[in-house]
RNA sequence: GGGGGCGUAGUUCAGUUGGUUAGAACGCCGGCCUGUCACGCCGGAGGUCGCGGGUUCGAGUCCCGUCGCUCCCGCCA
C-alpha cells in the first residue's frame, strides 16, 4: 500500500523509469547469483528490489557480495521498470527495481538471534532483542496503528473542548484497590510515594477546579499479576466532566471508537451500541464483559425447579443452564464437568436430548416432562449449574465462553460492542465483614438507590458503565459522588473510619465541600483497545517495550537489585539478596 | 498463592519400548552460480538435551527436586 520512497521521501513508481535516486535502508534479503546480486531493501515504507550488475558497477557488486541480513546500506542508482517476465506481483513495488551504480555499507549486523521472517519465536527472546523484533511488519503495524489511535482520540477529545492536563506520577499510596508500586525518596527517608493506579482523584479535583472537561492519556500502574490481556504498566484515556450526561458520554466514546475503526481498519461500526443492564448480563452471559459474537445465552430454571424431586435443584438459590446446540457425548460432558469443577462448581448436571427423541441423563427421572420440554429439544444438550446465584453465574459464564470457542460458535469476523450499565454499587466481603466498592469508593449511586444505602446496600445500583467489545472490557466509568455527606456515608459502609477518611481522602472531602459540581467520566485502556483493534491475542505486542509475565524486562533486566549505598540514602534497611533478575 | 503446558543446535521443532556417534528445516561459515524474489547447487561448523540429584550395565527418554517461560484461576477499587 505504502509506496516505497527514496531517502528524501519521494515515492517511486514505474513512471519514474530512468530517474536517478538514492535509497537507504536495511537488507531484508540478499540473493547472490555470483554475478548479479539482488537485494530486498527495507525501510519504513516497504521493500524495494535493488539489482547490482558487475558489468555496470563492479565496485558495487563487490560490496554486494559482503552484504548480510539487516546490514544498513545506501544505494545510488536509477529506477528501472521491470520487464514483464521479471515483475513480482506479490510485491507492492514489484513492477520496478533500482539498478545500482554505487553501494555503501553504512552499518553491519552480527548474525541474528532469530529470523525476522519466522513466526512463533520464543517471546522472551523476542523481547530481549526487541529492537529486532520491532522490525517485523506486524509489530511496525501495531505500533504505528496505536499512534494513529491516540492521535484520533486527541483530535476527537479536543474537538469537544476537553483539556489535556497532566497529573502527578508520584502520588499517595492507596491501600484500597490494586497493590501500589512504591517509590522511596531521599528527601523523606522512610516515606513512599505510590505510582498512580489511575488519576481518579486528581481528575475529580480538576473538574472541581473548573476544568469542566478534562482528558489525559495517562500511564497507570498496578502491582498485580500479569495476563495475556493485562499489564502492570498500562495507558488509559482518562476523561472527566462537570454536569455529566450519560447520553453525551456514550455518544462521545462511540464517536471515537467509530472513527478509530473507520480510519484504522476501514470498518464502519453501527452505533449506538446496544445497552445491557448488569443484571441482564450477569443472568444471560454470566459476565460483566459478555462476548456477544455468539448466542448461547444462559437460561434460568430456578422457578421451574422449585417443586422438583431432584433435591439439588429444588433447594438451590439458582438453577441455570446452557442449551448447547450439540448432542454431547458422555466424554464431552465429563471434560466440561472437570473444567467446571476447576472454576468451583460442585458438579455439572446434564440432559442430552438425542436427535431420535430419546433423553439421556442421570437426573431426567427426577424431572417432569414439562421441565424437560422447556429446557431442550432433540440434538441439544442442557448443562446445568445449581447453587449460589453468583457462583452459578460465574461458572456458566466461563462455560459459555469455553463452549463458544470449542464449538466454533464465535463469529471471528464480527465486532460486537455493548454498554453494560447499572452496575451494583457494593458487594459484600464475607471475610472482612464489610461492603466493598464494586467500581471505586467515589462511584455515585443512582437516585432510586439512595435510600437503599441505609436498608439494603447490596441492592444499590451505581451510575456506572462499561464498554465491552468482543468480550474485552474496553472502557469503564461512572458518575461520582459530589456531596461530602454522601461520600462519608459510603466510606462508612466500606468500614473506613472517620479518622481514616480524613487521613486518606481528607483533601477530596474538603474539595467536595467547597463547591463541587456534579461530575463523572470514563476511562479506556489504550492497550486493550489496541489489542481489539489489531486483533492481537497478546496485549504485550501492542507495546514497543513490554515486560514478561513475571513483570521483568528481559532486555534491560529490570527490575534489578540496587547497591546498599543507594538504599542507605533512601533510608531503606533491607538488603536485597537476589542479584539475578 | 493454586492449576495446566513447555524447556533438545542461533531459531522452529522431531527424537520410537531406556540402547551405537542426538537428527531435520531455516539461519550461520566456505565454495560455485548473470534475472532471482522463500533463488539454486556443493561442502562445513554448530549440542551442559534448562539445572541438580536418583534409579539403571546404560537416561534426551523413568523418578524426585529446582529454575525459567507461558496460559488459566485467585488477584486486578
Amino acid at each position: 500500500m505504502t509506496a516505497w520512497r527514496d531517502i528524501h521521501g519521494s515515492a517511486l513508481r514505474s513512471e519514474d523509469d530512468g530517474r536517478a535516486v538514492t535509497l537507504a535502508g536495511w537488507v531484508a534479503r540478499r540473493r547472490d547469483h555470483g554475478g548479479l546480486v539482488f537485494i530486498d531493501l527495507r525501510d519504513e515504507g516497504g521493500v524495494m528490489q535493488l539489482v547490482v550488475n558487475p558489468e555496470r558497477a563492479p565496485r558495487a557488486a563487490e560490496t554486494a557480495h559482503e552484504l548480510r541480513n539487516e546490514f544498513v546500506i545506501q544505494a545510488r542508482g536509477a529506477v528501472a521498470r521491470r520487464t514483464s517476465d521479471t515483475v513480482n506481483p506479490n510485491m507492492p513495488t514489484g513492477d520496478v527495481e533500482v539498478q545500482v551504480e554505487e553501494l555503501t555499507i553504512l552499518s553491519r549486523s552480527t548474525a541474528l538471534p532469530f529470523q525476522l521472517d519466522e513466526e512463533g519465536v520464543d517471546e522472551t527472546l523476542r523481547i530481549r532483542y526487541r529492537w529486532l523484533d520491532l522490525r517485523r511488519e506486524r509489530l511496525q503495524r501495531n505500533i504505528r496503528t496505536r499512534a494513529k489511535l491516540t492521535s484520533i482520540i486527541r483530535r476527537e477529545m479536543e474537538r469537544d473542548g476537553f483539556v489535556d492536563v497532566e497529573t502527578p506520577i508520584m502520588g499517595k499510596p492507596t491501600p484500597e484497590g490494586a497493590r501500589d508500586f512504591l517509590v522511596p525518596t531521599r528527601l523523606q527517608p522512610g516515606r513512599f510515594f505510590a505510582l498512580p493506579q489511575s488519576p481518579q482523584i486528581y481528575k475529580q479535583l480538576l473538574v472541581i477546579s473548573g476544568f469542566e472537561r478534562y482528558y489525559q492519556i495517562a500511564r497507570c500502574f498496578r502491582d498485580e499479576d500479569l495476563r495475556a490481556d493485562r499489564l502492570q504498566e498500562l495507558t488509559q484515556l482518562d476523561v472527566e466532566m462537570a454536569f455529566p450526561d450519560v447520553e453525551y458520554l456514550f455518544a462521545l466514546v462511540e464517536r471515537i471508537v467509530l472513527a478509530v475503526w473507520r480510519e484504522c481498519l476501514g470498518i464502519e461500526l453501527e452505533t449506538p451500541f446496544p445497552r445491557i443492564a448488569w443484571d441482564e448480563a450477569d443472568l444471560h452471559y454470566g459476565s460483566d464483559k459478555p462476548d456477544l459474537r455468539f448466542e448461547l445465552e444462559i437460561q434460568d430454571a430456578t422457578a421451574a425447579s422449585r417443586g422438583s424431586e431432584f433435591g439439588v435443584f429444588a433447594q438451590a438459590e439458582a438453577v441455570r443452564y446452557l442449551s448447547v446446540p450439540r448432542e454431547l457425548s458422555r466424554g464431552d460432558v465429563a471434560k466440561l464437568e472437570d473444567l467446571a469443577k476447576g472454576w468451583g462448581a460442585k458438579g455439572l448436571a446434564y440432559i442430552v436430548f438425542r436427535a431420535g427423541g430419546d433423553v439421556s441423563s442421570p437426573i431426567a427421572k427426577f424431572l417432569s416432562p414439562e421441565f424437560l420440554d422447556a429446557v431442550g429439544s432433540p440434538g441439544t444438550t442442557a448443562l446445568f449449574a445449581a447453587g449460589d446465584a453468583a457462583e452459578v453465574s460465574r461458572i456458566l459464564g466461563f462455560l459459555r465462553l469455553h463452549l463458544g470457542r470449542e464449538l466454533g460458535l464465535v463469529d471471528q469476523t464480527a465486532w460486537r460492542f455493548a454498554w453494560i450499565t447499572d452496575f451494583p454499587m457494593l458487594k459484600w466481603d464475607a471475610d472482612l465483614e464489610r461492603w466493598d466498592a464494586e467500581h471505586h469508593p467515589f462511584t455515585r449511586p443512582n437516585e432510586e438507590s439512595l435510600p437503599l444505602l441505609d436498608t439494603d446496600p447490596g441492592k444499590a445500583r451505581a451510575i456506572a458503565y462499561d464498554l465491552v467489545g468482543n468480550g474485552l472490557e474496553l472502557a469503564g466509568g461512572s458518575f461520582r459522588i459530589h456531596e461530602p455527606k454522601l461520600q462519608a456515608k459510603v466510606f462508612d459502609l466500606l468500614k473506613i473510619s472517620p479518622a481514616d477518611q480524613r487521613e486518606k481522602f481528607g483533601f477530596l472531602l474538603d474539595a467536595l465541600a467547597m463547591g463541587a459540581p456534579p461530575h463523572g467520566g470514563i476511562a479506556s485502556g489504550i492497550d486493550r483497545l489496541s489489542m481489539a483493534l489489531l486483533d492481537e491475542p497478546y496485549i504485550r505486542d501492542t507495546l514497543a517495550f513490554p515486560k514478561n509475565q513475571a513483570g521483568v524486562d528481559p532486555m534491560s533486566g529490570a527490575p534489578t537489585a540496587v547497591d546498599q549505598p543507594q538504599l542507605d540514602e533512601l533510608g531503606i534497611a533491607v538488603t536485597a539478596t537476589d542479584e539475578h533478575a
